[in-house]
DNA sequence: CTGAAAGCGCTTACAG
DNA sequence: CTGAAAGCGCTTACAG
């Protein structure tokens, strides 16, 4: 308990005012600057805080203005190289307005969501970012029936009335799934979360629909309740069999890159024997060797988007939802080929 | 202004008292279970928070408190891979311990981490887990005077008292060159960050000690500004030539992958013509073809450490520093081999 | 065991 | 243009 006359940011407003010779309601007029102040009487004040090396308690004064200026960043996992670079792109857009970045990762589990919500709202912050864990979670609907300024990320929640950046996933899922097919392919595989993880759905759905639009019938769909290389490496044992794809399409980078593995372990040759496309360009991507062909999300944009979006409702300047899509762009790089034979 | 009447967590600590008929202290009282109250009181006050869904302002608690349960994290770069995971498992054990976490991404740009350092102290945040861009920043010094709870992590800064988080560098760097050196290698060069990066000075050393060790002369280490796959890509230029190295050890796995890209380009293979090690233990080592050699950290360790122990000091439980240093351990890939002829 | 009161460090009407 | 006062939502001695 000793301790706090040593860490508290000690020196206060009412210090500086007895030091400069003024109310502490004119020092905070001078610091927040939204007041008139006389010239003379805001140098002696200024002169105070500088003497004083005085630093204004955040704390205080969120109780009263109700501002806490700090954003959630709510992710599934923050390790994902996709999520890595969210945060670091929502940091920079958020310091950038001034605000501060509480990072919660879910592991896309409802519950450990939950509890976070309920964590960020008790502490104030102004806004939330978050990429929802499952369509409908009853705690992301409270948050937002009760009008708390959310932006989902990423993952879209089609059923709510949300403010939400996101990539046109089924256009993701299309371009991939058509690349394949120019290159020839007729059995192609995919990948995938979950459908219950919000915009996985779309990306099957266009991945399908390349494939009705080709007259290809018979889809193979994996499903992985992880996300993980490990994860990636085991659902490809499905993939495997003398009837196996020439292509796969996975709804993510980092499960593409597990089935890269696991195909060559298995002696089969990407992309001679088993063309590969993941989503999200991330770095793996491009690191991998053969390079992964790629739906590459445009995350600085989506990240400086989100927060704008974010920090104008919270400022009051817009209000209601609104969608912002992105393109996705195929990235192509080489893992994918024609089909054998 | 309106949206607060929505927003904000509305029901109050007064308006339970009022419900269950006590005064707010005994809802205070009873939420922090530090204190006795009689057994029917405590129920009708849960009874109460159950019914008006009460959720504690924390910034109110905290202003009385001063203590925030939030944790800042100031690091370099959020997206470089082993930082990313630092982040994720930091967080999750913060998360255990009851505390948030802020995020803070320098850049390694001092100017950039002493802001960060004044906000986190004005947020009131009870301790800070940091990789400290520079040696002896100013920032960090004064925060250190000042008691404040700070625990670097996998940089130290040796002329500190500080409590510290970290992999024995100099075994680190040793570990990877003697590697090298029994696989034949003789001419073994480096490619690292700024010395002045804290730690990178140790990983140069232990290299070096390896070196003169094996009765080598003549080293050759190449240093880059950036850390990021196309800074090792450039650095690599300075490996080429008649004269190259058979071996190079990198300070970090995002530099060796550069560093590999930019070899293969020239149509130099690796481990064939040139063996890579890198520093850190990221999923990039795993994922890339051949899979690199690198010193690994155990990160997840490191976390559970710095967290504890900078917990440990904000409770008061543990005063004075300590440096907490764990060992390295050489993951070997498939980038490392005899050296050639 | 419980309540009244003071106070944490700010901001903001309200007067003047 | 500036100050005194009230209040943000809690916690904590202090009485009883």
């Amino acid at each position: 308990m000793d301790a706090f006359e040593v860490n508290s940011v000690s020196v206060t407003m009412t210090d500086v005012a007895k030091r400069a010779g003024v109310s502490p309601a004119t020092v905070s007029r001078v610091l927040n600057g939204n007041a008139n102040v006389a010239e003379p009487t805001r140098k002696k004040v200024l002169k105070a805080v500088e003497e004083l090396k005085y630093q204004p308690n955040l704390l205080a004064s969120a109780l009263v203005t109700k501002k806490t200026k700090a954003l959630g960043l709510v992710l599934p996992d923050v390790s994902n190289p996709f999520f890595a670079e969210v945060v670091r792109a929502v940091e920079r857009e958020a310091t950038g307005l001034g605000y501060s970045v509480l990072v919660c990762n879910t592991d896309d589990r409802p519950e450990v969501e939950e509890r976070y919500l309920s964590d960020l709202r008790q502490r104030g912050v102004d806004g939330i970012v978050a990429a929802p864990s499952l369509e409908g979670t009853s705690a992301m609907e409270r948050v937002l029936e009760a009008g708390y300024p959310i932006c989902f990320f990423a993952r879209d929640v089609p059923t709510l009335a949300v403010t939400c950046v996101k990539v046109d996933d089924f256009r993701g899922g299309y371009l991939a799934a058509r690349h394949l097919i120019e290159l020839g392919h007729r059995r192609i595989a995919m990948v995938s979360e979950p459908r219950t993880v919000p915009s996985v759905a779309d990306r099957v759905r266009g991945y399908r629909h390349a494939l009705q639009e080709a007259g290809i019938e018979g889809e193979t769909i994996l499903t992985t309740e992880e996300t993980s290389i490990r994860a990636g490496i085991v659902v490809a044992e499905g993939l495997l069999g003398p009837n196996r794809p020439t292509a796969v399409f996975c709804a993510n980078d980092v499960l593409a890159i597990g089935v890269m593995h696991r195909l060559r372990r298995e002696g089969l040759e990407t992309p001679r024997d088993v063309s590969l496309v993941g989503f999200d360009g991330t770095v793996l991507a491009s690191v991998v060797d053969p390079t992964l062909t790629t739906i590459a999300q445009p995350i600085d944009q989506m990240a400086r988007a989100a927060v704008e979006a974010l920090v104008a409702e919270i400022d009051g300047v817009r209000d209601g939802t609104q969608r912002i899509v992105f393109q996705p762009v195929l990235r192509e790089g080489r893992s994918t080929g024609p089909a054998p034979g």
